[in-house]
DNA sequence: CTATAATTAAATCAACTTGATTTTCTAAAG
DNA sequence: CTTTAGAAAATCAAGTTGATTTAATTATAG
């Protein structure tokens, strides 16, 4: 008889790594608190989460601020999240840029190499990914004691014949490639790999504009298109981890023809590569983001043409994900310049009427989040950051097998 | 200063009742088991396994089968869920029926009660349900100490100006309506209220196709399409409880106006109301489902049209889906008529290229669940044991405030 | 009779909780 | 200005809970 792999179930070691994480995540969503006001939001005893931060203020995760004078009572001392608690490699690949940052645990960066790539495949990119990693380790001389992993993000989607690899916003011979198992083998730190659209989601919720949102959806405007998914407090990756890979749903039935073999695929009308195509650009394989930026900086008319055009499908995409996910917000990001998303939001209103037109809404039902060519590295970096310190129900569990 | 509400801290009152969970999830899953076959699938030691399975025991949650020979060593006792160890009650209400059900802990329907309305206000409904909850439980004489809770399924979306309550396919007056407070004050029970779609989910997972899946979409065709959204484990919601709410996404720009407001909704071309209208049906809010299976027996050529006409936006929806949330199987149910849902099934062949296209898969990529018009009744009464019986996060944490 | 596997019993352990106490401040009273 | 009461934070020490460990017991196949 085959047996499902149970949910597991929990002990107190579990306990007490989930509670550590709570701390941490409840002072990175509300900066500084003491440890009163920790328990409090926690419903944890004063008493556990003075504990609890001896260890981590010992471990060096967490720093005490100035005391708190002015209230009644013994004054409070506010503990934050010491930035040089941990640092974490961010790489990102595509098709024309391999970049590698060190971020500490505030997200700020401390480091930046760039190589320029063309449409590498993963015998020409790995090794140069391994280089980047070290050459980060070495010139900012980092206490590789303190790096909590590598994360890497490149487009999706994976493991899919006549997907993956197919197309001018996919990567060719990636399928079915094992990315973060051969940059650990290279490196010898642990590695986790997701799509842009998921880096960058996970950089917005860490230091960014979802930073206190439960559920929400980033939009990432790349060369493709693809949505991060954060529901319910987690990541979403599904089954196969390629959740979000929004880019080939058919906005326009009998539309433009996509590589994927389907017409009138998203992508084909929101994404640098649409924008390239639109503007008949003699080399599109080898234009840069700035390119855009420039032309609507000029007011250019062909370019406005390919604006307005997007405007429609992107608002069809919005109000997918919205009827489907319900999200507090959708955040929009991606290679695809500031400016330029930014001219694309201001003409999405009047958004299409769904459930997220619902009366009393905290946030707005679209925000920008993070654009421009560092958003997924970034984001990438937060990628370990998050794994070891967010408080999620896989930490709870024992592990089995 | 506003504080987000944290994600909260555990304790070891937490972790036990998550066990027990996990316990009562991994017999349900997987068919009876011996303690120590639970103990090696949960992760846990044995010791403590025995110990809850004793207090589960004990309790009338679980019961002990023959004892299993034929192996080396003591021989095995295996233990089940105890059909009678909880009762729950499953309301649904429609535009022409309110159904009432019991079901035991194995989800074997032990009453029924069916009364006509016509799309009725709440003022009309509350009383009604009430009653049948009290005719339910005096006419099967279940010890009310063993009732878990009342389980509601109806059509959403809830609380969304211009969609709850317009059009054919939703029930008007109902929005901002508190119906489970209300229901709860009327009964003294605790209510648990979902739409169609996620009711049949949770009867999927708990006791049909879905049993051992940890994500998968239910496509709801009933008034109106819907879909429950299962992913990694648990019921995905929504921020505002309208998660795949996708019967108002656009699957033909500028196609058949609908009463959102917008053109070319999936609803106005899969759904039963789709379907009434296409046959140009004198009295379409007064059909029944029946009919079509009728005609479908006949091979009408009306509707053989419309099931040609309706397989490509559902093809569609299914890539949507498939391409948004990556699930392992996309289930197809609903009040439509088995016979018409197989039908339809059978016709979707080949499906687009999507994520779920990947290499090796476990399961098909759309399969075929309950249809019929007990489908969320039976679904809705498998809310309040799913709630009370699946390992969640929640349950791991500590209530705050 | 022996190896094997399931189950049980008692003792141990780790982490959170409880309640009393101490510390350190503000605010009001004298 | 000094004193005192009140308030909130932090700490201390004992207590509680539930999982684990270790060892013993039981039942069966070979």
């Amino acid at each position: 008889m085959i047996l499902k792999k149970a949910i597991s179930g929990t002990n107190l070691e579990q306990a007490k790594s989930h509670n550590r994480r709570v701390v941490i995540e409840t002072i990175r969503t509300n900066g500084a608190l003491s440890r009163a006001s920790i328990a409090r939001l926690t419903a944890l005893s004063s008493q556990t989460i003075s504990n609890i931060v001896e260890e981590l203020e010992e471990a060096g995760l967490l720093r005490p601020e100035a005391t708190l004078k002015g209230a009644r009572g013994q004054p409070a001392v506010p503990y934050s999240i010491n930035p040089d608690g941990g640092y974490s490699i961010g790489l990102q690949l595509d098709h024309q840029l391999a970049v590698g940052v060190v971020t500490d645990l505030s997200g700020t960066m401390r480091a930046r190499v760039e190589r320029n790539v063309d449409r590498p495949t993963p015998a020409e990119a790995m090794p140069l990914l391994a280089a980047i990693s070290s050459d980060l380790i070495a010139t900012s001389r980092l206490d590789r004691t303190k790096l909590l992993g590598i994360g890497m993000a490149m487009p999706g989607p994976f493991g899919v014949e006549g997907m993956t690899s197919v197309g001018p916003t996919a990567l060719p011979g990636w399928h079915d490639f094992p990315v973060a198992e051969e940059l650990e083998r290279l490196t010898g730190i642990a590695v986790i790999v997701e799509n842009d659209a998921t880096a960058a989601a996970i950089g917005e919720r860490l230091y960014g504009v979802a930073r206190k949102l439960d559920s929400f959806v980033y939009l990432f405007i790349g060369t493709g298109l693809g949505a991060g998914l954060f529901l319910d407090g987690h990541l979403y990756k599904g089954s196969r981890h390629n959740a979000g890979e929004i880019g080939h749903i058919i906005v326009k039935p009998g539309g433009l023809p996509c590589d994927c073999g389907k017409r009138g695929c998203l992508e084909r009308y929101v994404s640098l590569r649409a924008a390239y195509d639109r503007l008949h650009l003699p080399d599109p394989d080898h234009a840069s983001p700035d390119l855009l930026e420039e032309l609507l900086a000029k007011g250019d008319s062909r370019f406005e043409a390919w604006l307005d055009e997007a405007v429609e499908p992107l608002r069809q995409a919005i109000d997918v994900v919205e009827m489907a996910l319900d999200p507090e917000t959708v955040v929009l990001g991606g290679f695809m310049p500031l400016p330029v998303i930014e001219a694309l939001a201001g003409r999405l209103e009047p958004l299409h009427l769904s459930v997220s037109s619902a009366t009393a809404r905290a946030t707005p039902r679209v925000v920008v989040g993070a654009a421009g060519k560092d958003t997924s590295v970034l984001g990438a970096a937060a990628l370990p950051i998050f794994s070891e310190t967010n408080p999620q129900f896989d930490v709870l569990q024992k592990p089995v097998g």
